[in-house]
DNA sequence: ATCTATCGACTACACTCGTAGTCAAAAGAG
DNA sequence: CTCTTTTGACTACGAGTGTAGTCGATAGAT
């Protein structure tokens, strides 16, 4: 299943607050889109058909919430992200973010400790 | 600039091999995809439209060769997919990896040393 | 009771992508 | 010289995407 870039956006937020309805996705995105409230409610559609989202009726409207876990799609998608460009290495893509300054002090801390986990 | 998946696998053929002919790249993806051969001009002629590749005749046909480094999209590309599925984290990307056994041992030998030398 | 704002359902439309077909010119086969 | 093959140019076409408009029902405003 396979959610574009824009429809991702509406997943973030449904991932953050899963059971809104549209017109409060609409409000929680007005701050860095320029969305159309019928924009929104087309990839909500397109969202409840691909199977990617749930609806609850509420009253007169619909309130929606994610069907797939932010956590499997997050794997999947870098897995494919990764094949595709790097040829399922990860250490380029690594190197490559590092590259100019894509790292912060902190990734570099976090990335430490997981490889810490990892030779275990 | 925008390559997608399928014109990326002739990019990486360029990338490469830069100075082939059309058939010259259908042989050397035959291998693994299963192209016509219209369909491999077809995305050449886009990669060329786009700006991501140049043409250099040759008696009756054309040569190909990138006009976009390898490394600048790769980085691009890495960039930009953290930022859309990450929030701009490296780390939890490669923690998604990580889980379910994507990266193998030498991935981790090369992360521990370019974390080395980040550092420094 | 009527007007208006809002909701979901359906429709629109240009653009990209994957996948190829057609056509005319030219190069090589015989 | 004529037939076939190869090449680039142009065209096709359905699925997916980004972006929204129209329509009919309804809930709230007056």
């Amino acid at each position: 299943m396979q959610i574009a870039p824009a429809e991702l956006e509406i997943m973030n937020v449904l991932w953050e607050q899963p059971g809104l309805g549209a017109s409060e996705i609409a409000e929680v995105l007005a701050s860095d889109k320029n969305w159309n409230i019928r924009t929104i409610k087309t990839m909500l559609g397109r969202l409840v058909e691909k199977g990617a989202l749930e609806t609850e009726a509420e009253g007169r409207r619909y309130l929606y919430r994610p069907l797939v876990k932010r956590g499997d799609y997050r794997r999947k998608e870098a897995r494919q992200f990764v094949d595709r460009m790097f040829g399922g290495r990860a250490a380029p893509l690594v190197a490559h973010l590092a590259d100019g300054k894509g790292l912060s002090e902190e990734d570099i801390a976090e990335l430490e400790a997981l490889l810490g986990e990892l030779k275990k």
